[in-house]
RNA sequence: GGUCCCUUCGUCUAGUGGUUAGGACAUCAGGUUCUCAUCCUGAAAACACGGGUUCGACUCCCGUAGGGAUCACCA
C-alpha cells in the first residue's frame, strides 16, 4: 500500500508571514502537489500571550495570494480537524495521559524561580543544566494547575533529514521537557507531535530552529510509540542588500507588501523556490508547475542564503515580459497613477504596449503621470543631464523653438515623427544625446520614457506642441 | 560556553578526484542614431585557512577560523 503524501504548514499567529516562512510553506507545499497529495495549514496558537490580532487571516490571505491553496485548514475544515490547536485542548489531554500512565511524564514541582536558581547553580559549576537532574522523588499527582514535564530516556540518536543528511547526536542533549503548560494549553514541542501523528502527516518540513529538538522529539515519539515523519529541515533565509545585511526589520518584510508593490505572486514563487533550491541546470526562472515536476528535498541547500532584493526585481520583470499586453493590463488595475482614473481602455494598453518590456514592476506605472496630465516641469532633470547642462538657456530656447516647428508639420506617426526628428538632427547639428534628450524632458519632465518618437505620437500632437510651449 | 549544522565570484548557485571552476543577479565598458528600466556583446569577479590521503584535490579525512541554529511554562 502507498501512503498518500500529507505535509503541512503550521506557523503560530504571531504575525505576518515573512520570505522564509514562505519558502518553508512552498516547499511543503511543493511535496504535496507533486505527490498529488494533501496540503495542510494547521495553526499552532498554544501561546496566548504571544498572539497577534488578526494575523490569523492575514497568513491564510498571504497564502491565498501566493496560490499555495490547502486541502484542509482553520477555514476550510477537514476530516482531521480542527486545524486550530487552541480547539485540540482535548486531544493533548487524552495523549498526555497515556505518558502518565505508563510513567514517562511527572507534575513539574518547581516555580519558575527555583529552576532559575538550578539554571544559574549549574553554570557556576561549568556544567550544563539539565532538568532531568531534578526530577522530584515520589509520583505527585498532576493535578492540571502544574506544568506536565515528560520524563525522557536518554540515549543516543543518528536520523535522516531529507535537506541536511544523516544526522546524530549523543544523550547528553536528551532532557526532560514540559509537554502541559501551567494554563493547560500544550507546548509546541508536545501538541506539534500529537497533531502531525492525529492528521497523519507523512512530511514534516520546517525551518533550522527545531533541528536541535530533534532527538528530544525522537525520545518523545518512541515513548508515544508514533513512527515519526519524514523530516526535513530548511536553512534560515538572510536578507542582503549589495552585500551589506540590512535590519532585522528588512529581513522581516510582509509578503503582501511585496505583492503591494507590484510584485507578481508567480514571480515571487520562482524567485524564493531559487533561494536554496535548483535543479541543477542552468535555469533560472521557473513557473509554478515547473516547480512541482521539478522540486525535490534532496536538492535544498543546506546553508542559509541570503535574500537579494535586486534579483528579485529582474525575475519580476521577466515574468511581466512573458504577458501580453491584455494579460498585463488585467493586473494593473491599481498601479495606474492619480490621473489615468479617466483616462479610457484603449489608450491605456497603448502605454502599456510601449512600456511593457522595461517594467520591473506594476508599480512602476505610476512614474507615468505625464501620459495623461501635463507633468510638472523639472529643472533638475536638465541640470543632471551631463550633456544638456551645457547648453545655454537661449540654445534651449532656440532648439525647443525649432521641434515645434518641425513636429508641427509632421503627420505625427511614430515614423513621420522619426523622420523629423531625424532631420532635425541635420539642421541643428545637434547630436542625439542632446536634441533627443531635450524633448524627451519637455515633453515628458520624467527621468525615464518609453522610446521617444512612440511616447509623442501616444501623447498626440496637441499635448505635445503644448508642452514645447509652456 | 555545550551540542548540531554550514563555508565556490559582492549575491543566488553548478560542480560528487583529472574542468580554461560553468550559469544568473548586481557591477563596469561598448552597442541598439535619445533617456533606460528592455535587448545584444564584452570585462572584472570565487573554491575561508592549514595539514594530510592520492599520481592528482573545490571535491575525501583531520584541525583552525568564520557563520548559523539551539540550550524557555516561545514556537
Amino acid at each position: 500500500m502507498i501512503t498518500e503524501v500529507r505535509t503541512r504548514f503550521a506557523p503560530s499567529p504571531t504575525g505576518f508571514l515573512h520570505v522564509g516562512g514562505i519558502r518553508t510553506a512552498l516547499f511543503a507545499w511543493l511535496v504535496a502537489r507533486q505527490n498529488e497529495g494533501q496540503f495542510v495549514l494547521r495553526l499552532e496558537d498554544t501561546d496566548r500571550a504571544r498572539e497577534v490580532e488578526g494575523s490569523a487571516q492575514h497568513l491564510m490571505k498571504s497564502l491565498q495570494a501566493l496560490g499555495l491553496n490547502y486541502d484542509e485548514g482553520p477555514d476550510v475544515g477537514g476530516a482531521f480537524g480542527p486545524y486550530k490547536q487552541s480547539e485540540r485542548l482535548d486531544i493533548y489531554k487524552k495523549w498526555a495521559q497515556t505518558l502518565i500512565d505508563s510513567g514517562r511524564a511527572y507534575a513539574d514541582p518547581y516555580s519558575r524561580e527555583q529552576l532559575q536558581k538550578f539554571r544559574e547553580q549549574a553554570q557556576s559549576e561549568k556544567k550544563p543544566f539539565l532538568y532531568r537532574n531534578h526530577r522530584p522523588e515520589g509520583p505527585p499527582e498532576w493535578d492540571g494547575t502544574q506544568p506536565l514535564r515528560f520524563k525522557s530516556d536518554p540515549k543516543a540518536y543518528s536520523w535522516h533529514d531529507e535537506v541536511m543528511g544523516d544526522l546524530s547526536t549523543g544523550p547528553e542533549v536528551i532532557d526532560d521537557f514540559i509537554l502541559i503548560k501551567s494554563d493547560g494549553f500544550p507546548t509546541y514541542n508536545f501538541a506539534h507531535i500529537v497533531d502531525d501523528a492525529e492528521m497523519q502527516i507523512t512530511h514534516i518540513i520546517r525551518g533550522q530552529e527545531f533541528i536541535s529538538s530533534q532527538p528530544n522529539y525522537l525520545n518523545l515519539y518512541e515513548a508515544l510509540d508514533i513512527k515519526p515523519p519524514i523530516l526535513a529541515t530548511m536553512p534560515h533565509i538572510m536578507a542582503a542588500s549589495g552585500g551589506k545585511k540590512l535590519s532585522k526589520r528588512d529581513n522581516a518584510k510582509d509578503i503582501l507588501d511585496y505583492i503591494e508593490n507590484g510584485y507578481l505572486p508567480e514571480a515571487l514563487i520562482s524567485f524564493i523556490a531559487t533561494l536554496g533550491w535548483n535543479d541543477g541546470t542552468e535555469q533560472e526562472i521557473f513557473t509554478v508547475n515547473e516547480l512541482i515536476s521539478k522540486f525535490s528535498l534532496g536538492r535544498v541547500q543546506r546553508s542559509g542564503a541570503q535574500f537579494d532584493e535586486k534579483r528579485l526585481e529582474w525575475v519580476n520583470g521577466q515574468f511581466i515580459r512573458q504577458l501580453s499586453t491584455h494579460e498585463l493590463y488585467e493586473k494593473v488595475g491599481n498601479y495606474w497613477p492619480e490621473a489615468a482614473k479617466d483616462a479610457d481602455e484603449d489608450y491605456k494598453m497603448q502605454i502599456l504596449e510601449l512600456s511593457k518590456d522595461r517594467l520591473k514592476t506594476l508599480a512602476d506605472l505610476r512614474q507615468f503621470g505625464y501620459f495623461f496630465a501635463d507633468p510638472e516641469q523639472n529643472m533638475e532633470l536638465i541640470e543632471g543631464n551631463k550633456q544638456l547642462r551645457k547648453l545655454s538657456p537661449d540654445r534651449r530656447a532656440e532648439l525647443i523653438e525649432q521641434t515645434k516647428n518641425a513636429l508641427e508639420n509632421s503627420e505625427f506617426t511614430p515614423v513621420a515623427i522619426q523622420e523629423t526628428l531625424n532631420q532635425l538632427l541635420e539642421t541643428t547639428g545637434e547630436k542625439p544625446g542632446v536634441l533627443f534628450s531635450l524633448i524627451r524632458i519637455y515633453t515628458t519632465w520624467a527621468p525615464f520614457s518609453p522610446q521617444l518618437n512612440d511616447t509623442l505620437a501616444l501623447l498626440g500632437k496637441a499635448t505635445v506642441l503644448r508642452r514645447l510651449s509652456l
